[in-house]
DNA sequence: TAAAGTTAGTTACATAAAGTAAGTAACTTA
DNA sequence: TAAGTTACTTACTTTATGTAACTAACTTTA
């Protein structure tokens, strides 16, 4: 019933961008691989809606998880290529924010 | 109890555009001005989220609602400089999701 | 070697946000 | 005067998110 007249790809892209977390938990993995718990801490979400986010951004190859066997087990959530092309994206809302909010 | 070491005004943003069809209304009345009607058309999205969506937008002054006393009565919303500066924002979403969607 | 600690999650339940569909109000045209 | 148009609002349902406690695997300490 609707016209979706909107280019879909960039649709899908502010789709995800839309989703609660999942800008904030890109942002933070720019500065380079981070665990679970400190991203818990830094960003404020609650450990079920990171799971999710990061499992919705392993299976949309954003985000790569390593697991590291050590003592205790050591996982870290990084960036792959497509996750890090977001950055000129973060650098304009940064901009944006120093100006405007 | 969370240290939240992100710059505010970084994450302010973010909530903004994380808000759902925040982003896309924004983009929208980049191309014009646009009555309510045509909003929900274009974008799919429900009457009663878009009025509580441009209210928002219009208290925190990225949108100024018109009214044209016609017959019938025409509303309109636009861009004010402050929502037009989220323009490099989108182009970025945009040759990103050209690329890697 | 058993208790306590650390890490990365999961589960059950409560609350908040968003969606749907029908309704309202002001006005005009046929 | 009945029907149409526009811009919403309201009541109700569905979905998403949050909280807090729990599990599982492993290690350190007493």
């Amino acid at each position: 019933m609707y016209e979706f007249e909107l280019c879909p790809r960039f649709e899908k892209a502010v789709g995800l961008l839309s989703q609660r977390w999942t800008a904030l938990i890109l942002y933070q993995l720019m500065s380079g691989p981070q665990r679970f718990c400190t991203m818990t801490e830094k960003l404020g979400v609650n450990g079920k809606t990171l799971t999710e986010r990061l499992k919705e951004l392993e299976q949309q190859e954003f985000v790569i998880r390593a697991v590291y066997p050590e003592t205790p087990v050591r996982i870290e959530y990084s960036l792959t290529e497509k996750g890090m092309a977001l950055t000129p994206i973060m650098r304009e809302i940064e901009a944006w924010s120093k100006q405007w909010m």
